[in-house]
DNA sequence: GTTGACCTTACCATCAAGGGAAGCTTCACA
DNA sequence: TGTGAAGCTTCCCTTGATGGTAAGGTCAAC
């Protein structure tokens, strides 16, 4: 017979929070297997897995829709690793794009704050940044 | 007598919606200086000026909480750039911040992928790694 | 049998932005 | 003068991942 775990215990387990894995559940991701008489959730090994992929896809900042089709494809072997692939790359794109636009804020902001003395004086070059305005 | 206009130009010339510019409003960024007869907000050039600013600075990822910092140490002849340049930079470590945990994620994910064949085959080292969860 | 830790559901908040409804106003054109 | 379109008002709902809190049921240990 296989161990059956509460919530608690998989949250301790995953690093996720309880309050998280119902969230997840609520979204579609992954069902508990059973229920106790008291109607605890009550979680196996290989719920405890995916509960785990879950948590690593969540850092690497997979969103939840991608979520579930990886964990589709992970328990469908019928899977190519085309599919799991494209939506990785998908993924990467974003993050890159991400890292594109905060990088160019950055740059922005650090010629702005290059520029200005920092000191009691009243006139400032970050605020004349903002203040030029591209008014139609 | 100064020219008002309508929360429609004002949102076409500053490049902000009018429904963000109400909620910038609400949020207490920004009130109108005026109304019409029937309700209609009525800005002044001076107000325009104030939506540009915001426009650029949320375009920098300022948060709403901290252009409004901003926007009264703007209108504040007593300010120092020292306060202008405290804010500025503690978004710049926000905007480090996130960028790092992106490139973090970005790399992860591309270590992943580059050994994945994304062919027919089943077989995936991008599931393999999500699997490879640290379950205490 | 009581206490404390754990579980349940349900609702609210965050943050910046947008969607849409219902109703009033303004303007241009016939 | 009438009408229709465009623009304005407020109000409520949705997003996405996460957290908080409240009210109440359960379980185990002492």
């Amino acid at each position: 017979m296989e161990k059956l775990i509460t919530i608690g215990e998989a949250a301790q387990r995953t690093g996720l929070s309880a309050k998280m894995i119902r969230h997840y559940e609520a979204s579609g991701l992954l069902k508990c297997s059973k229920r106790s008489e008291a109607g605890y959730r009550l979680y196996d090994s290989q719920q405890l897995q995916l509960l785990g992929v879950i948590k690593q896809a969540r850092k690497l900042g997979f969103p939840i829709v991608q979520i579930q089709s990886l964990l589709d494809l992970l328990q469908n072997p019928d899977r190519t690793s085309r599919e799991v692939k494209s939506i990785a790359q998908h993924h990467l794109n974003e993050i890159e794009h991400k890292i594109n636009e905060l990088q160019q804020m950055r740059e922005t902001l650090k010629q702005l704050s290059d520029n200005c003395s920092g000191d009691e004086n009243a006139n400032c070059p970050i605020l004349d940044g903002l203040c030029q305005n591209s008014l139609k």
